[in-house]
DNA sequence: ACCTGAACACCGTTCAAGT
DNA sequence: ACCTGAACACCGTTCAAGT
């Protein structure tokens, strides 16, 4: 869902490594290519890329380690995109390509928690994906730009006014791809250390004093682990029922 | 606010680096120093990293630069602090050192409300400070333990189960370290760069293509500039209606 | 047009050695 | 007890040079 994370504000605003005015020039139209293939194109590189981050992690995903996968030298990676932050926006939008839309018949309500569900799904089905789409910083790409526009128009069409659509939008991405990046913290640490480090931080909670922290100490059990889908269902709850009140708030305050 | 980020996990839970089980170790007793107090302690190192923070933000803060800062060798630190992870650990618990507690006899959700505004404005108080919480990763310092505290007793003395309360700290927490940490991204580009970004970037959407984009173009004044304040009340709100209709709805269930 | 060699300017961290 | 020298194993990126 969302799309539209703190990466897209990166990519609007001249991006931190003043270099970027350029970044939002048109996407390259494919030039006519007379010739063979060449030895290597983008779309390739990309999906070394997803290859690589499935294999090594978020970590490992270095511009020297995409090129020794890919046969090739590091340094021939800038012949065909400017820079990791350009690989990670590639990145970003092909991890968002199996996203399916919500069926829009449904009421706003259902569609936003589909889109959610959705985004969740596509995030979980690469590691460390959530990682790639908080660390991106591009809505350049046609499949983040059409989530961003599937988003924006239920809300839209929900009745939200231009302002509280944008707000409520940012608030969603922000929400899921934050969500999806802490379950997934340890998706790989050995079973055995993460039930360990699990009991271990459980205890130490416990172990505080109890007149100074008594709410942690109570909820160190539902602090330190807890059922993924039922968590997110809650934030989901949350903004859902949230984004309902603040609507229905707002048509009472137009009909006074 | 809220206190236990992502971090937080990740200091339960064995950090990543397979190498910390250690780290849930009761906080060092600062041992009795019998003779003249060394030439360099930890709270010295951390108060000239958050100084180094101010001046360079979270790129420039290494631990090769925080050393040059105090007039020692990189290796020195190491004797001070077991890794990189630690300082930011303990910067984040320095950051929040200012957070004042909410009235308790106000409503839980003004409770909330303030301790949202107040952990706002302690990040804000320091540059990429909403970074440094989001990477830090350990809520072992007092300081945000205290926080933690705060908002877990608001939310159950609200009425919320204890998994409630849970879920309802990260989330809150979640939000405002992100929302913190979008809002500051571009704090230190020049302003005339910023502002022909800006103006750049919304070309750029209203360029795109208008029958695939359209909600994106109608929106595109509004994702790219907005009044941060008033973005962040907006975020508040959905949240506070979003927790108060679930405890009516939790409420009314009970009572059946 | 595409790729490489070789370098530049960095990182975090370790560890034997100094005092 | 505390700090340093010197190294290890990396990073992203540039750029002249090759083909």
């Amino acid at each position: 869902m969302l799309v539209l994370p703190s990466a897209f504000v990166n990519l609007c605003i001249f991006t931190w490594r003043e270099k970027s005015l350029m970044k939002l020039q048109a996407p390259k139209h494919s030039a006519p290519r007379p010739q063979a293939e060449p030895a290597l194109n983008q779309k390739q590189i990309v999906q070394a890329a997803l290859q690589l981050l499935d294999e090594v992690g978020f970590e490992g995903l270095t511009m020297r380690n995409l090129a020794k996968k890919l046969g090739i030298k590091a340094a021939s990676l800038y012949w065909h995109m400017r820079d990791k932050e350009e690989l990670l926006s590639l990145l970003a939008d092909e991890i968002c390509e199996p996203m399916r839309e919500p069926d829009r018949t449904l009421s706003w309500q259902d569609q936003l928690e589909i889109l959610g569900n959705e985004f969740r799904r596509v995030l979980l089905a690469h590691r460390d994906a959530a990682r790639v789409l908080a660390s991106s910083g591009a809505p350049s790409g046609p499949n983040i730009l059409r989530l961003t526009e599937i988003l924006l128009r239920t809300l839209l069409d929900a009745g939200f006014s231009s302002k509280d659509a944008a707000y409520a939008g940012f608030m969603l991405n922000d929400f899921i791809v934050m969500f999806v990046s802490e379950e997934t913290q340890f998706a790989h640490v050995p079973a055995e250390s993460a039930a360990a480090a699990s009991y271990n931080a459980k205890n130490w909670f416990k172990a505080l004093p109890p007149d100074q922290y008594p709410s942690v100490i109570a909820l160190a059990d539902d602090l330190v682990e807890s059922d993924s889908n039922e968590r997110f269902k809650f934030g989901i709850m949350i903004l859902r029922s949230g984004l309902e009140s603040c609507l229905a708030h707002r048509k009472a305050r137009n009909q006074i």
